[in-house]
Parts: structure tokens; sequence; C-alpha cells
DNA sequence: ATTGTTTACCCACAATTACCCACAATATAT
DNA sequence: ATATATTGTGGGTAATTGTGGGTAAACAAT
């Protein structure tokens, strides 16, 4: 078996320099499957974060998309709010995507970025911002957050 | 019958040389079935000590975390701190794999490993953490301690 | 058109990691 | 018992990685 491709896991301390490159760590950047072309398309988390897909992940999201049907105006508002942040990037020869200000804006980030494999897309947070939310994630609800470690962890 | 595959048993002490390296034994690196491709994904175990899955094992518990939905928050922080600390790793010709930094200080570990098997993982235990948190358990939890040797063993 | 600004594409370099080779100690085979 | 292979441990060296800039093309605004 070889490793998963589109798969990523573990975290990595990166700067963001001042033209607003970050590395994609190396291991990531390895992960990706050929078909990606070496690019992913980043926007807007759940979370006050940067969510960064696979491009073939990100399309398959996107042909969801198609099939919504556009009479429904909560659908049009969907499609909209999903779409509108999201943008195609491409790493260079060293590894680094560029991330828009708006973006850096909303994840509040300024020098410091954590990068986290999640699984099937990558997260880029604010380290500061991250402790404050999985601080209170775990806060309100630990008994659920202990039911899904019983269920997953072998 | 072959030995079982992807089992570990046993305990072995080994040293962490000046570059993060500890030898896996021998004896797991030829229980490790070959579709893991001589690779293992360490991450922070529930004790102080370092937890060492053949990679196959893993790849289950991604396949879990890929299912829970993202739209809830404690979901993703569950599936953060699952994968955060976790990384894959292949030994070199040695026989050895490296341990990062944060793994080493999470377990406390310095030069001497104490390497278990676990069944169907394996631990790496600085040797007086574990004498610790062992007798912890047992003078804690003697009754329950007897109860599963009642339930399980032979 | 002439600016000024942003983006894409280079090059540089220190630090880390991957990939060798060496060797003593133990285990296995003949 | 002696030879041969395997195992655990230590290093050396070359390649990779993360980070900083420089320069020229592309774009925008005046």
């Amino acid at each position: 078996m070889t490793i998963n491709q589109d798969t990523f896991t573990g975290e990595f301390s990166y700067t963001i320099d001042a033209k607003g490159r970050v590395n994609i760590p190396a291991k990531f950047r390895q992960s990706l499957a050929p078909e990606n072309d070496q690019t992913f398309v980043i926007t807007r988390g759940m979370d006050p974060c940067i969510w960064v897909y696979p491009l073939t992940a990100w399309q398959i999201i996107e042909d969801d998309l198609k099939d919504l049907s556009a009479i429904s105006g909560i659908n049009r508002s969907f499609i909209r709010n999903t779409v509108r942040y999201a943008s195609t990037v491409s790493f260079d020869k060293q590894g680094r995507i560029m991330l828009s200000t708006n973006l850096l804006n909303y994840a509040k980030l300024k020098k410091d970025a954590f990068i986290i494999g999640m699984v099937n897309k990558i997260e880029i947070w604010n380290p500061s911002e991250l402790a404050k939310v999985d601080k209170q994630n775990l806060e309100m609800n630990s008994s659920e957050y202990d039911a899904l470690a019983d269920r997953i962890i072998l």
C-alpha cells in the first residue's frame, strides 16, 4: 500500500513573508496527487482560518453546486457564499502559495502561520486564534468529543 | 499458521541518537505487513508516550475522520486534535525512524527509549515515565484491573 | 502614454533532512 | 567452532526545505 494521495496530516509552523506568500509543507506537496497540477483552491474556512483544497477535491464541490436548482433563492445564496471567496493558486518553485489580503484579513493572519493537515484538506491558522477556537469547542462540547474519540480511536 | 501480521508484543530498550532516530525492533519490522510499505504513523499517545501505528491501521482512522461532517465545530476540533500530531515515517536501511522534537518533548524522551508492543500498535516511552504512569494506574484502579484479568487472561 | 502597483519568475543561502557507509555486537548457519 | 548474516549505533555528505530578495512583465490609474 502506498501513502494516501490528497491526504494531509501533521502540524507545521511557517512565516508569511512581506509579499503574502506562505510555504506549503513539503510533505503536503508530496501528498498532492499529480492530477492536481500543483494547484490548490483556497477559501474561507468555517472557522476563522483559510481552507486549502486540492484542486480536484474542489472541483467535486463545484459539480455538486452545479446540480443545485437555481430556482430557489437560498440555493443561489449558498452557491454565492461558497464560491465567492475561493481562488485557485499554484505553488512556485520554492513551494509557496500567495494569499490574498482578503483571506489574510479574514483569518487574522499576520506573520506566523500554523498549518494543519485535516485529512482531506489543509487549514492555515493564526496560532492564537486556533488555540482560542479549539479551547472553546472543547469546553462547550466535551461529551460529544469523548463520544467521537470512543468511536474512532483504536 | 504464520505469525500474525501487524501484531506487536514484547518490550525492548533502545537509544535515541543525536539526530532523533530510534530503532524499530527487528521483530516489529518483521511483523509489519508488506502492504504498509515499511511505514508507520507516529503520534501522541493518550499517555505521555508516542503511539506508532502501522500505516494501514492509521488509514482506517483517517477514513472514519473523512466521514465526519465539517459543519459541526466539535467535529472539526476532533479531527484537528486527532491528526495534528500525526506524521508518516518510513524506516531507513538500518531500521530506524525519525522522531520530531515535538513528539520527543511530549513523551519527555531524552536518550533512553523503551518500546512496547501493544498488540495493534507500538508505544515508545521514557522508561521512568512508564513506571510512574503504570504505578499510578494500578494503585488507583486495582479492582478494575483484576476484573479485566478475570475476563481476559487465559 | 506615463506613471505606480501588483504579480510572476528568478536566484541565493542557511538549516535541516535523506541517504549513504562503517563497525561492533549478537545471532544464525554450516 | 568458525564463518556468515543480522542488528543496533554512530557519522559524513549531498540533496531538500524554508526564507529572503531582485527583476521584469502585467495590470491599473491618471
